[in-house]
DNA sequence: GTTGAAATCGATAACGCTTTCAAATGGAGA
DNA sequence: TCTCCATTTGAAAGCGTTATCGATTTCAAC
């Protein structure tokens, strides 16, 4: 059934048709709720591909993943919640792997020159990333679910990564915790480099000194978190304190603290961020765990309505959300008991 | 750009240009080169949209997301392994989420009429599915990815979840355990009746009978394994092994049987399934965990490949793949060391 | 009744590609 | 040199929408 055969059936021109449909105003509300009804009736739906040759809008938002496995549980969450957003505008979610940095630049360009998508979202920045300048010179809209330092401007939309890990950094350090452990996200990201800023400018404000010897970068998994809490646990004055940069690498973190024979919120404090998975739940862990938390599906919703401002031409100047993180205290962290170096006393 | 200025560029008619594009033999592989050169030198990508309405293809499948949280682990994991499958064809993935049944079949029909996909990826069917009817009807094309009770033939790859559950529960029958805890997935789910009937299937085989109340259905988290098996090991006669249905629940009821101060693989023996996940590993677990194995990266990888024999028209028939599952040995299991009923002896 | 403006509606030209069918070109054979 | 077939190229007709105008209807006010 195509606008032709639909327009003839209710006896009226295409034009009507398609005016009503798309709710323009110089149609009369009758015959637009006639119209509308019929569409019900005969299940009529406008050929996309037709629209959007004579629109020139696709309907549709493009995300890119590197190497597939890029596609963890984060960014599930995250696709959850844009995925409800854009719902409501009709705008679909292509998605595009790949398996290389220059293969995603490729991939925009085909995006954009065959007019697949109206905008892209980024995510996982580093600290210089060259896409900006790309997707900014090839004219193709975007939004960074992130920062990066760019002299360009652009629309993004991150957490106070720097605030939360500050915050937590400090309230261990108040607690009275010195050698207080990091296991940091991949290097070069830059939520992770925020992140460890925020942690020694906590160090920093309070006169202590930051022992590299315990800082880590990893991957979010289990595995990442167990092995790089096991090495702190190892050595010789080991941390009383730990930051997890998830709940997945906190999951393994607890395991290497209690393999080692120590208990979780008494010798080892722990503070993880929580991204708000819905089946990891920082409330049902035992102990129940502290966390810096932000929801990343919010994040998803968030960026919907951006990209839904911005295809709709009510972006005047750019979209710079940064998000304050909360920190939730809960049973995973206590007083410094142990204080390393000299001998602590209780 | 557009195909007009580009063959102009190059001295060609608009029809030699497309047909050097797409292949077609009646041009000569000089010009074809030519062509093809040019192209990437001025990055011309023909319009997806013309193309669309051109040849009635849209390039692109289908996937439906219910409630947006059912955008877990798993898929994400199928998805990566769907999506570098694709690429390779240069068929891209429309997402969307929509929040009931209901809305799902409505989005169907919506994709379907709008011809926005060339066919769709079911997943997480119920032993009915009404989907299967439904879209058989609607002429769309699809491959489940799973298996449902129906009587119309339909595309589905799937993995033996009867045949590995089965094996699960024998080895550790076998092992001398009668009492066998089972953290199911969520009731209603085609693989999860089909464990169940393997794990059932495995006590009749050897004469034993299954307790009910050792039985227990969820989504897969880490919580709802931690529950459940919390539940089990508070019963008058704990069990001495449990299956668990994903490594996600298998976590929280390795954290339940630390809890209630027992050991894993002495006082309970473990098997858990594993989808292998990049994140979560068997093999880094402490113990390591005794798996049923099977890669649900590799399932979209294949189910990528019959889509594209699909829409190459090259289907002969239907689909129906089902796969083994390797049960891999580590050391959560061991033998029965308590027997329950009378009063063991350690 | 008329009139004129406001409210509706409709014919038709894009949009950028594929595909059909016809035309041109090239080379082999006579 | 000419004819004829095979190879290669081109002109033009869709594909199903939207958007631009121009045409028609409606209706209040005279």
């Amino acid at each position: 059934m195509n606008l032709k055969e639909f327009s003839r059936i209710l006896g009226l021109s295409q034009t009507t048709v398609s005016r009503a449909l798309s709710g323009y105003p110089e149609v009369k509300a009758e015959t637009r709720e006639r119209v509308a009804e019929a569409a019900r009736k005969y299940g009529y739906h406008p050929n996309r591909a037709a629209i959007g040759l004579a629109t020139g809008r696709a309907g549709a938002i493009g995300i890119v993943f590197r190497g597939g496995s890029e596609f963890g549980p984060h960014t599930s969450e995250f696709m959850g919640g844009l995925g409800t957003r854009l719902e409501e505008d009709g705008i679909d979610m292509l998605l595009s792997t790949v398996d290389s940095r220059e293969a995603e630049l490729q991939t925009y360009r085909r995006l954009a020159a065959s007019k697949r998508v109206d905008a892209v979202i980024l995510h996982s920045p580093t600290m210089e990333d060259d896409r900006i300048a790309f997707l900014t010179q090839l004219g193709l809209p975007f939004i960074l679910h992130g920062r990066t330092e760019s002299s360009l401007p652009y629309h993004f939309m991150d957490i106070d990564n720097f605030g939360a890990f500050n915050q937590a950094a400090g309230y261990l350090a108040d607690l009275g915790h010195s050698r207080i452990a990091f296991i940091n996200g991949l290097k070069g990201r830059t939520f992770a480099e925020h992140r460890d800023q925020g942690y020694r400018a906590a160090f920093a404000e309070r006169g202590l000194s930051v022992d590299e010897t315990l800082l880590g970068n990893g991957d979010f998994t289990d595995e990442m978190g167990f092995r790089l809490m096991g090495g702190f646990l190892d050595l010789p004055e080991r941390p009383t304190a730990v930051i997890a940069g998830s709940m997945m690498s906190a999951l393994g973190a607890m395991r290497a603290v209690r393999t080692a024979g120590l208990k979780l919120g008494k010798d080892i404090s722990l503070i993880a961020h929580d991204d708000v998975f819905p089946y990891i739940s920082a409330d049902n862990m035992v102990p129940t765990v502290s966390t810096t938390r932000s929801s990343i599906r919010a994040a998803g919703v968030r960026i919907g309505e951006m990209l839904h401002d911005i295809l709709a031409g009510k972006d005047d100047g750019y979209f710079n959300d940064v998000w304050p993180v909360e920190l939730v205290l809960r049973d995973s962290t206590g007083p410094a008991l142990t204080l390393p170096a000299k001998a602590g006393v209780r």
